[in-house]
DNA sequence: ACTGGTATCGATACCGGTACCGATACCAGT
DNA sequence: ACTGGTATCGGTACCGGTATCGATACCAGT
């Protein structure tokens, strides 16, 4: 198992220097026809595959765009990556992903260890980073954005929504519908920051009315299906007078449907249950539930848009940011 | 904005040559207590993040490891990285994710991408590559591991299970159960191999009881819970007689349980419906389905901790190789 | 005093590319 | 013939680290 063939192979196959070579393989001017179709046939005779780390250390620029998601078992992110793949696509970038687990002290390690790789950019998720978090992107050189949540200082680009506004525009479409007695379910509230924002202005929403929530139930771990049962069932035997339940997200919302209908509560009825997120699973359940949508794919893909564009000229105040509403989707719960 | 701290820079704040200062950085001996408190300070007031681009090509080593995986929003994917994420803590090492989506041409390109920082070990999905995906990986000279799938040759190592396996021992246990009259339900076969496989598999042992597939449904585009309802409800308008359903994974069985409802066929009583992964959203619905559990996070880490082991020392073929069992879970079939 | 060993450091040569600039050849124009 | 321009190449100096080896200082042992 020998080493990787060099540039320098090449060349001497091809019967020219390595710059001639470089040259062609990069598709430059400067280079007769005749030297490119050596070149290139020599490199596929050897099997040559460039060296990344030569050229961005020569060149002192990467190709690398870093990419941090608190989860990946949480299909949002993975849209949401889907939608920074498709930007990015074509601008001969390319995406690295790291995941956080919802720990921010680990987002910390892997900002450094991608720093150190010398991206040409950064996309991170949320605004509340640590301290030395932001330290190092402030002091990278490169633009950074900051995606799915607008709620707070960004450090350069910001790229998502309000879930703070989210959460109130449901509590006022709720309180619209004539609910009144509300009760929350959600999971692990201290690390998911963004849904801790929607349940907290769904709360001030319903103070303007002088009302709270006459349930709440949180558990730890991070939110499932199950959780979203459990909880839900929990709240049911608990006897307490409620006419709907606001949920962390669409996952738990769904076992919430399954906790109501085991024990014969109709949905939406007497109960109405709204998520968030607006997944497509929604539209294959018994009934729709009400949920917000979230433009993640295009929060993705407007983000890198921004960021591609910042990585070639600097950017104003009003082209670095670019706010999204959800869209409400209140599915069987209108009539 | 000026350009990054370099070690040259920190050495000379703290007084060393920048060999002294790159010893110190990397905790190897012959540094002075005295120096390496100097360096350490000096690197943290100027802010200094190594170079790994220049690192690893001095060094000729990269802390690196590839990961192709075909789709991120199926959480099984999800799940393999974060056991490929377990395992290759400690060890220094650094995944690096790419996305195919299923397509083998857009995963040569990946693995050709990857390739190109001279990772020090791959994992790719599946068994079968482009002819031009096995070459890179087979010249690339590290240790390369493919995973989920062992119905076939491996170039090196390989850790999964057996699909047609799968199949064939679901279908014996539903014809175990009474069942008789198959239908099968899946989603873009071209795609995905490995339900293919199972598919495959499954049909295999109905021939030996000289049985086959009663009804069968396949649709475009990647498999969802919506799409399993739909084509369940296909089935079911068209009045076939069948007791027992196969479908390509859980999402999409999770979709035909809702259509059975919503149809007023009773599951499992009148139609059994059997899925596969195993995956745990299967445990928050009314009606626990059938279906195999796979071992995805296990497959990930013992994947990667096979691979770590190969970096170090050449293996043999026995341990180069790590064949696990689908579990099958009837969930409320059994009775 | 001399020798050998240990601990600590620095100079130098790379790693595999690219940027930059100078060299060469050839041709048209005067 | 001479000049200037264009097309095409190659030499050299980096990029920012690490490997390697030699230099130095200091100490114990004889």
């Amino acid at each position: 198992m020998r080493t990787k063939p060099t540039l320098v192979e090449v060349a001497a196959l091809a019967g020219v220097s390595k710059m001639t070579a470089s040259r062609a393989l990069r598709g430059a001017s400067d280079v007769s026809e005749r030297n490119i179709e050596k070149v290139l046939r020599a490199s596929e005779e050897i099997g040559y595959v460039t060296n990344h780390l030569a050229t961005s250390l020569s060149s002192q620029t990467t190709n690398l765009i870093g990419v941090v998601v608190p989860s990946l078992s949480n299909v949002v992110f993975a849209e949401v990556l889907a939608g920074i793949s498709d930007a990015i696509q074509e601008s001969g970038k390319q995406p690295v992903f790291g995941v956080s687990n919802y720990n921010a002290e680990v987002e910390t390690g892997i900002i450094r260890d991608m720093l150190s790789w010398r991206p040409s950019g950064m996309i991170v998720t949320g605004l509340e980073q640590t301290e030395q978090s932001r330290k190092l992107l402030e002091g990278a050189g490169i633009p950074v954005a900051q995606i799915m949540d607008v709620d707070g200082d960004a450090i350069d680009i910001n790229v998502g929504l309000s879930h703070v506004d989210a959460g109130r525009e449901m509590a006022r479409t709720l309180l619209n519908l004539g609910r009144s007695r509300f009760a929350y379910v959600g999971s692990a509230l201290d690390n998911d920051v963004r849904a801790q924002k929607r349940m907290q202005g769904f709360c001030e929403e319903l103070s303007r009315e002088n009302l709270s929530l006459v349930e709440s139930r949180t558990d730890e771990g991070f939110s499932s299906l199950p959780m979203g049962r459990e909880l839900t069932a929990d709240i049911l035997r608990s006897g307490a007078k409620i006419d709907a339940i606001y949920y962390s997200n669409d996952d738990m919302a769904a076992g919430g449907l399954f906790a109501a209908m085991s024990a014969g509560v109709d949905v939406p009825g007497q109960l109405l249950l709204a998520g968030f997120n607006g997944l497509e699973f929604l539209e294959g359940l018994p009934v729709r539930l009400a949920t917000a949508r979230s433009p993640r794919r295009q929060i993705g893909a407007e983000a890198t848009r921004i960021l591609l564009e910042a990585m070639k000229q600097p950017l104003s105040r009003d082209e670095r940011s670019l706010v999204f509403r959800p869209e409400i989707d209140l599915g069987d719960s209108i009539s």
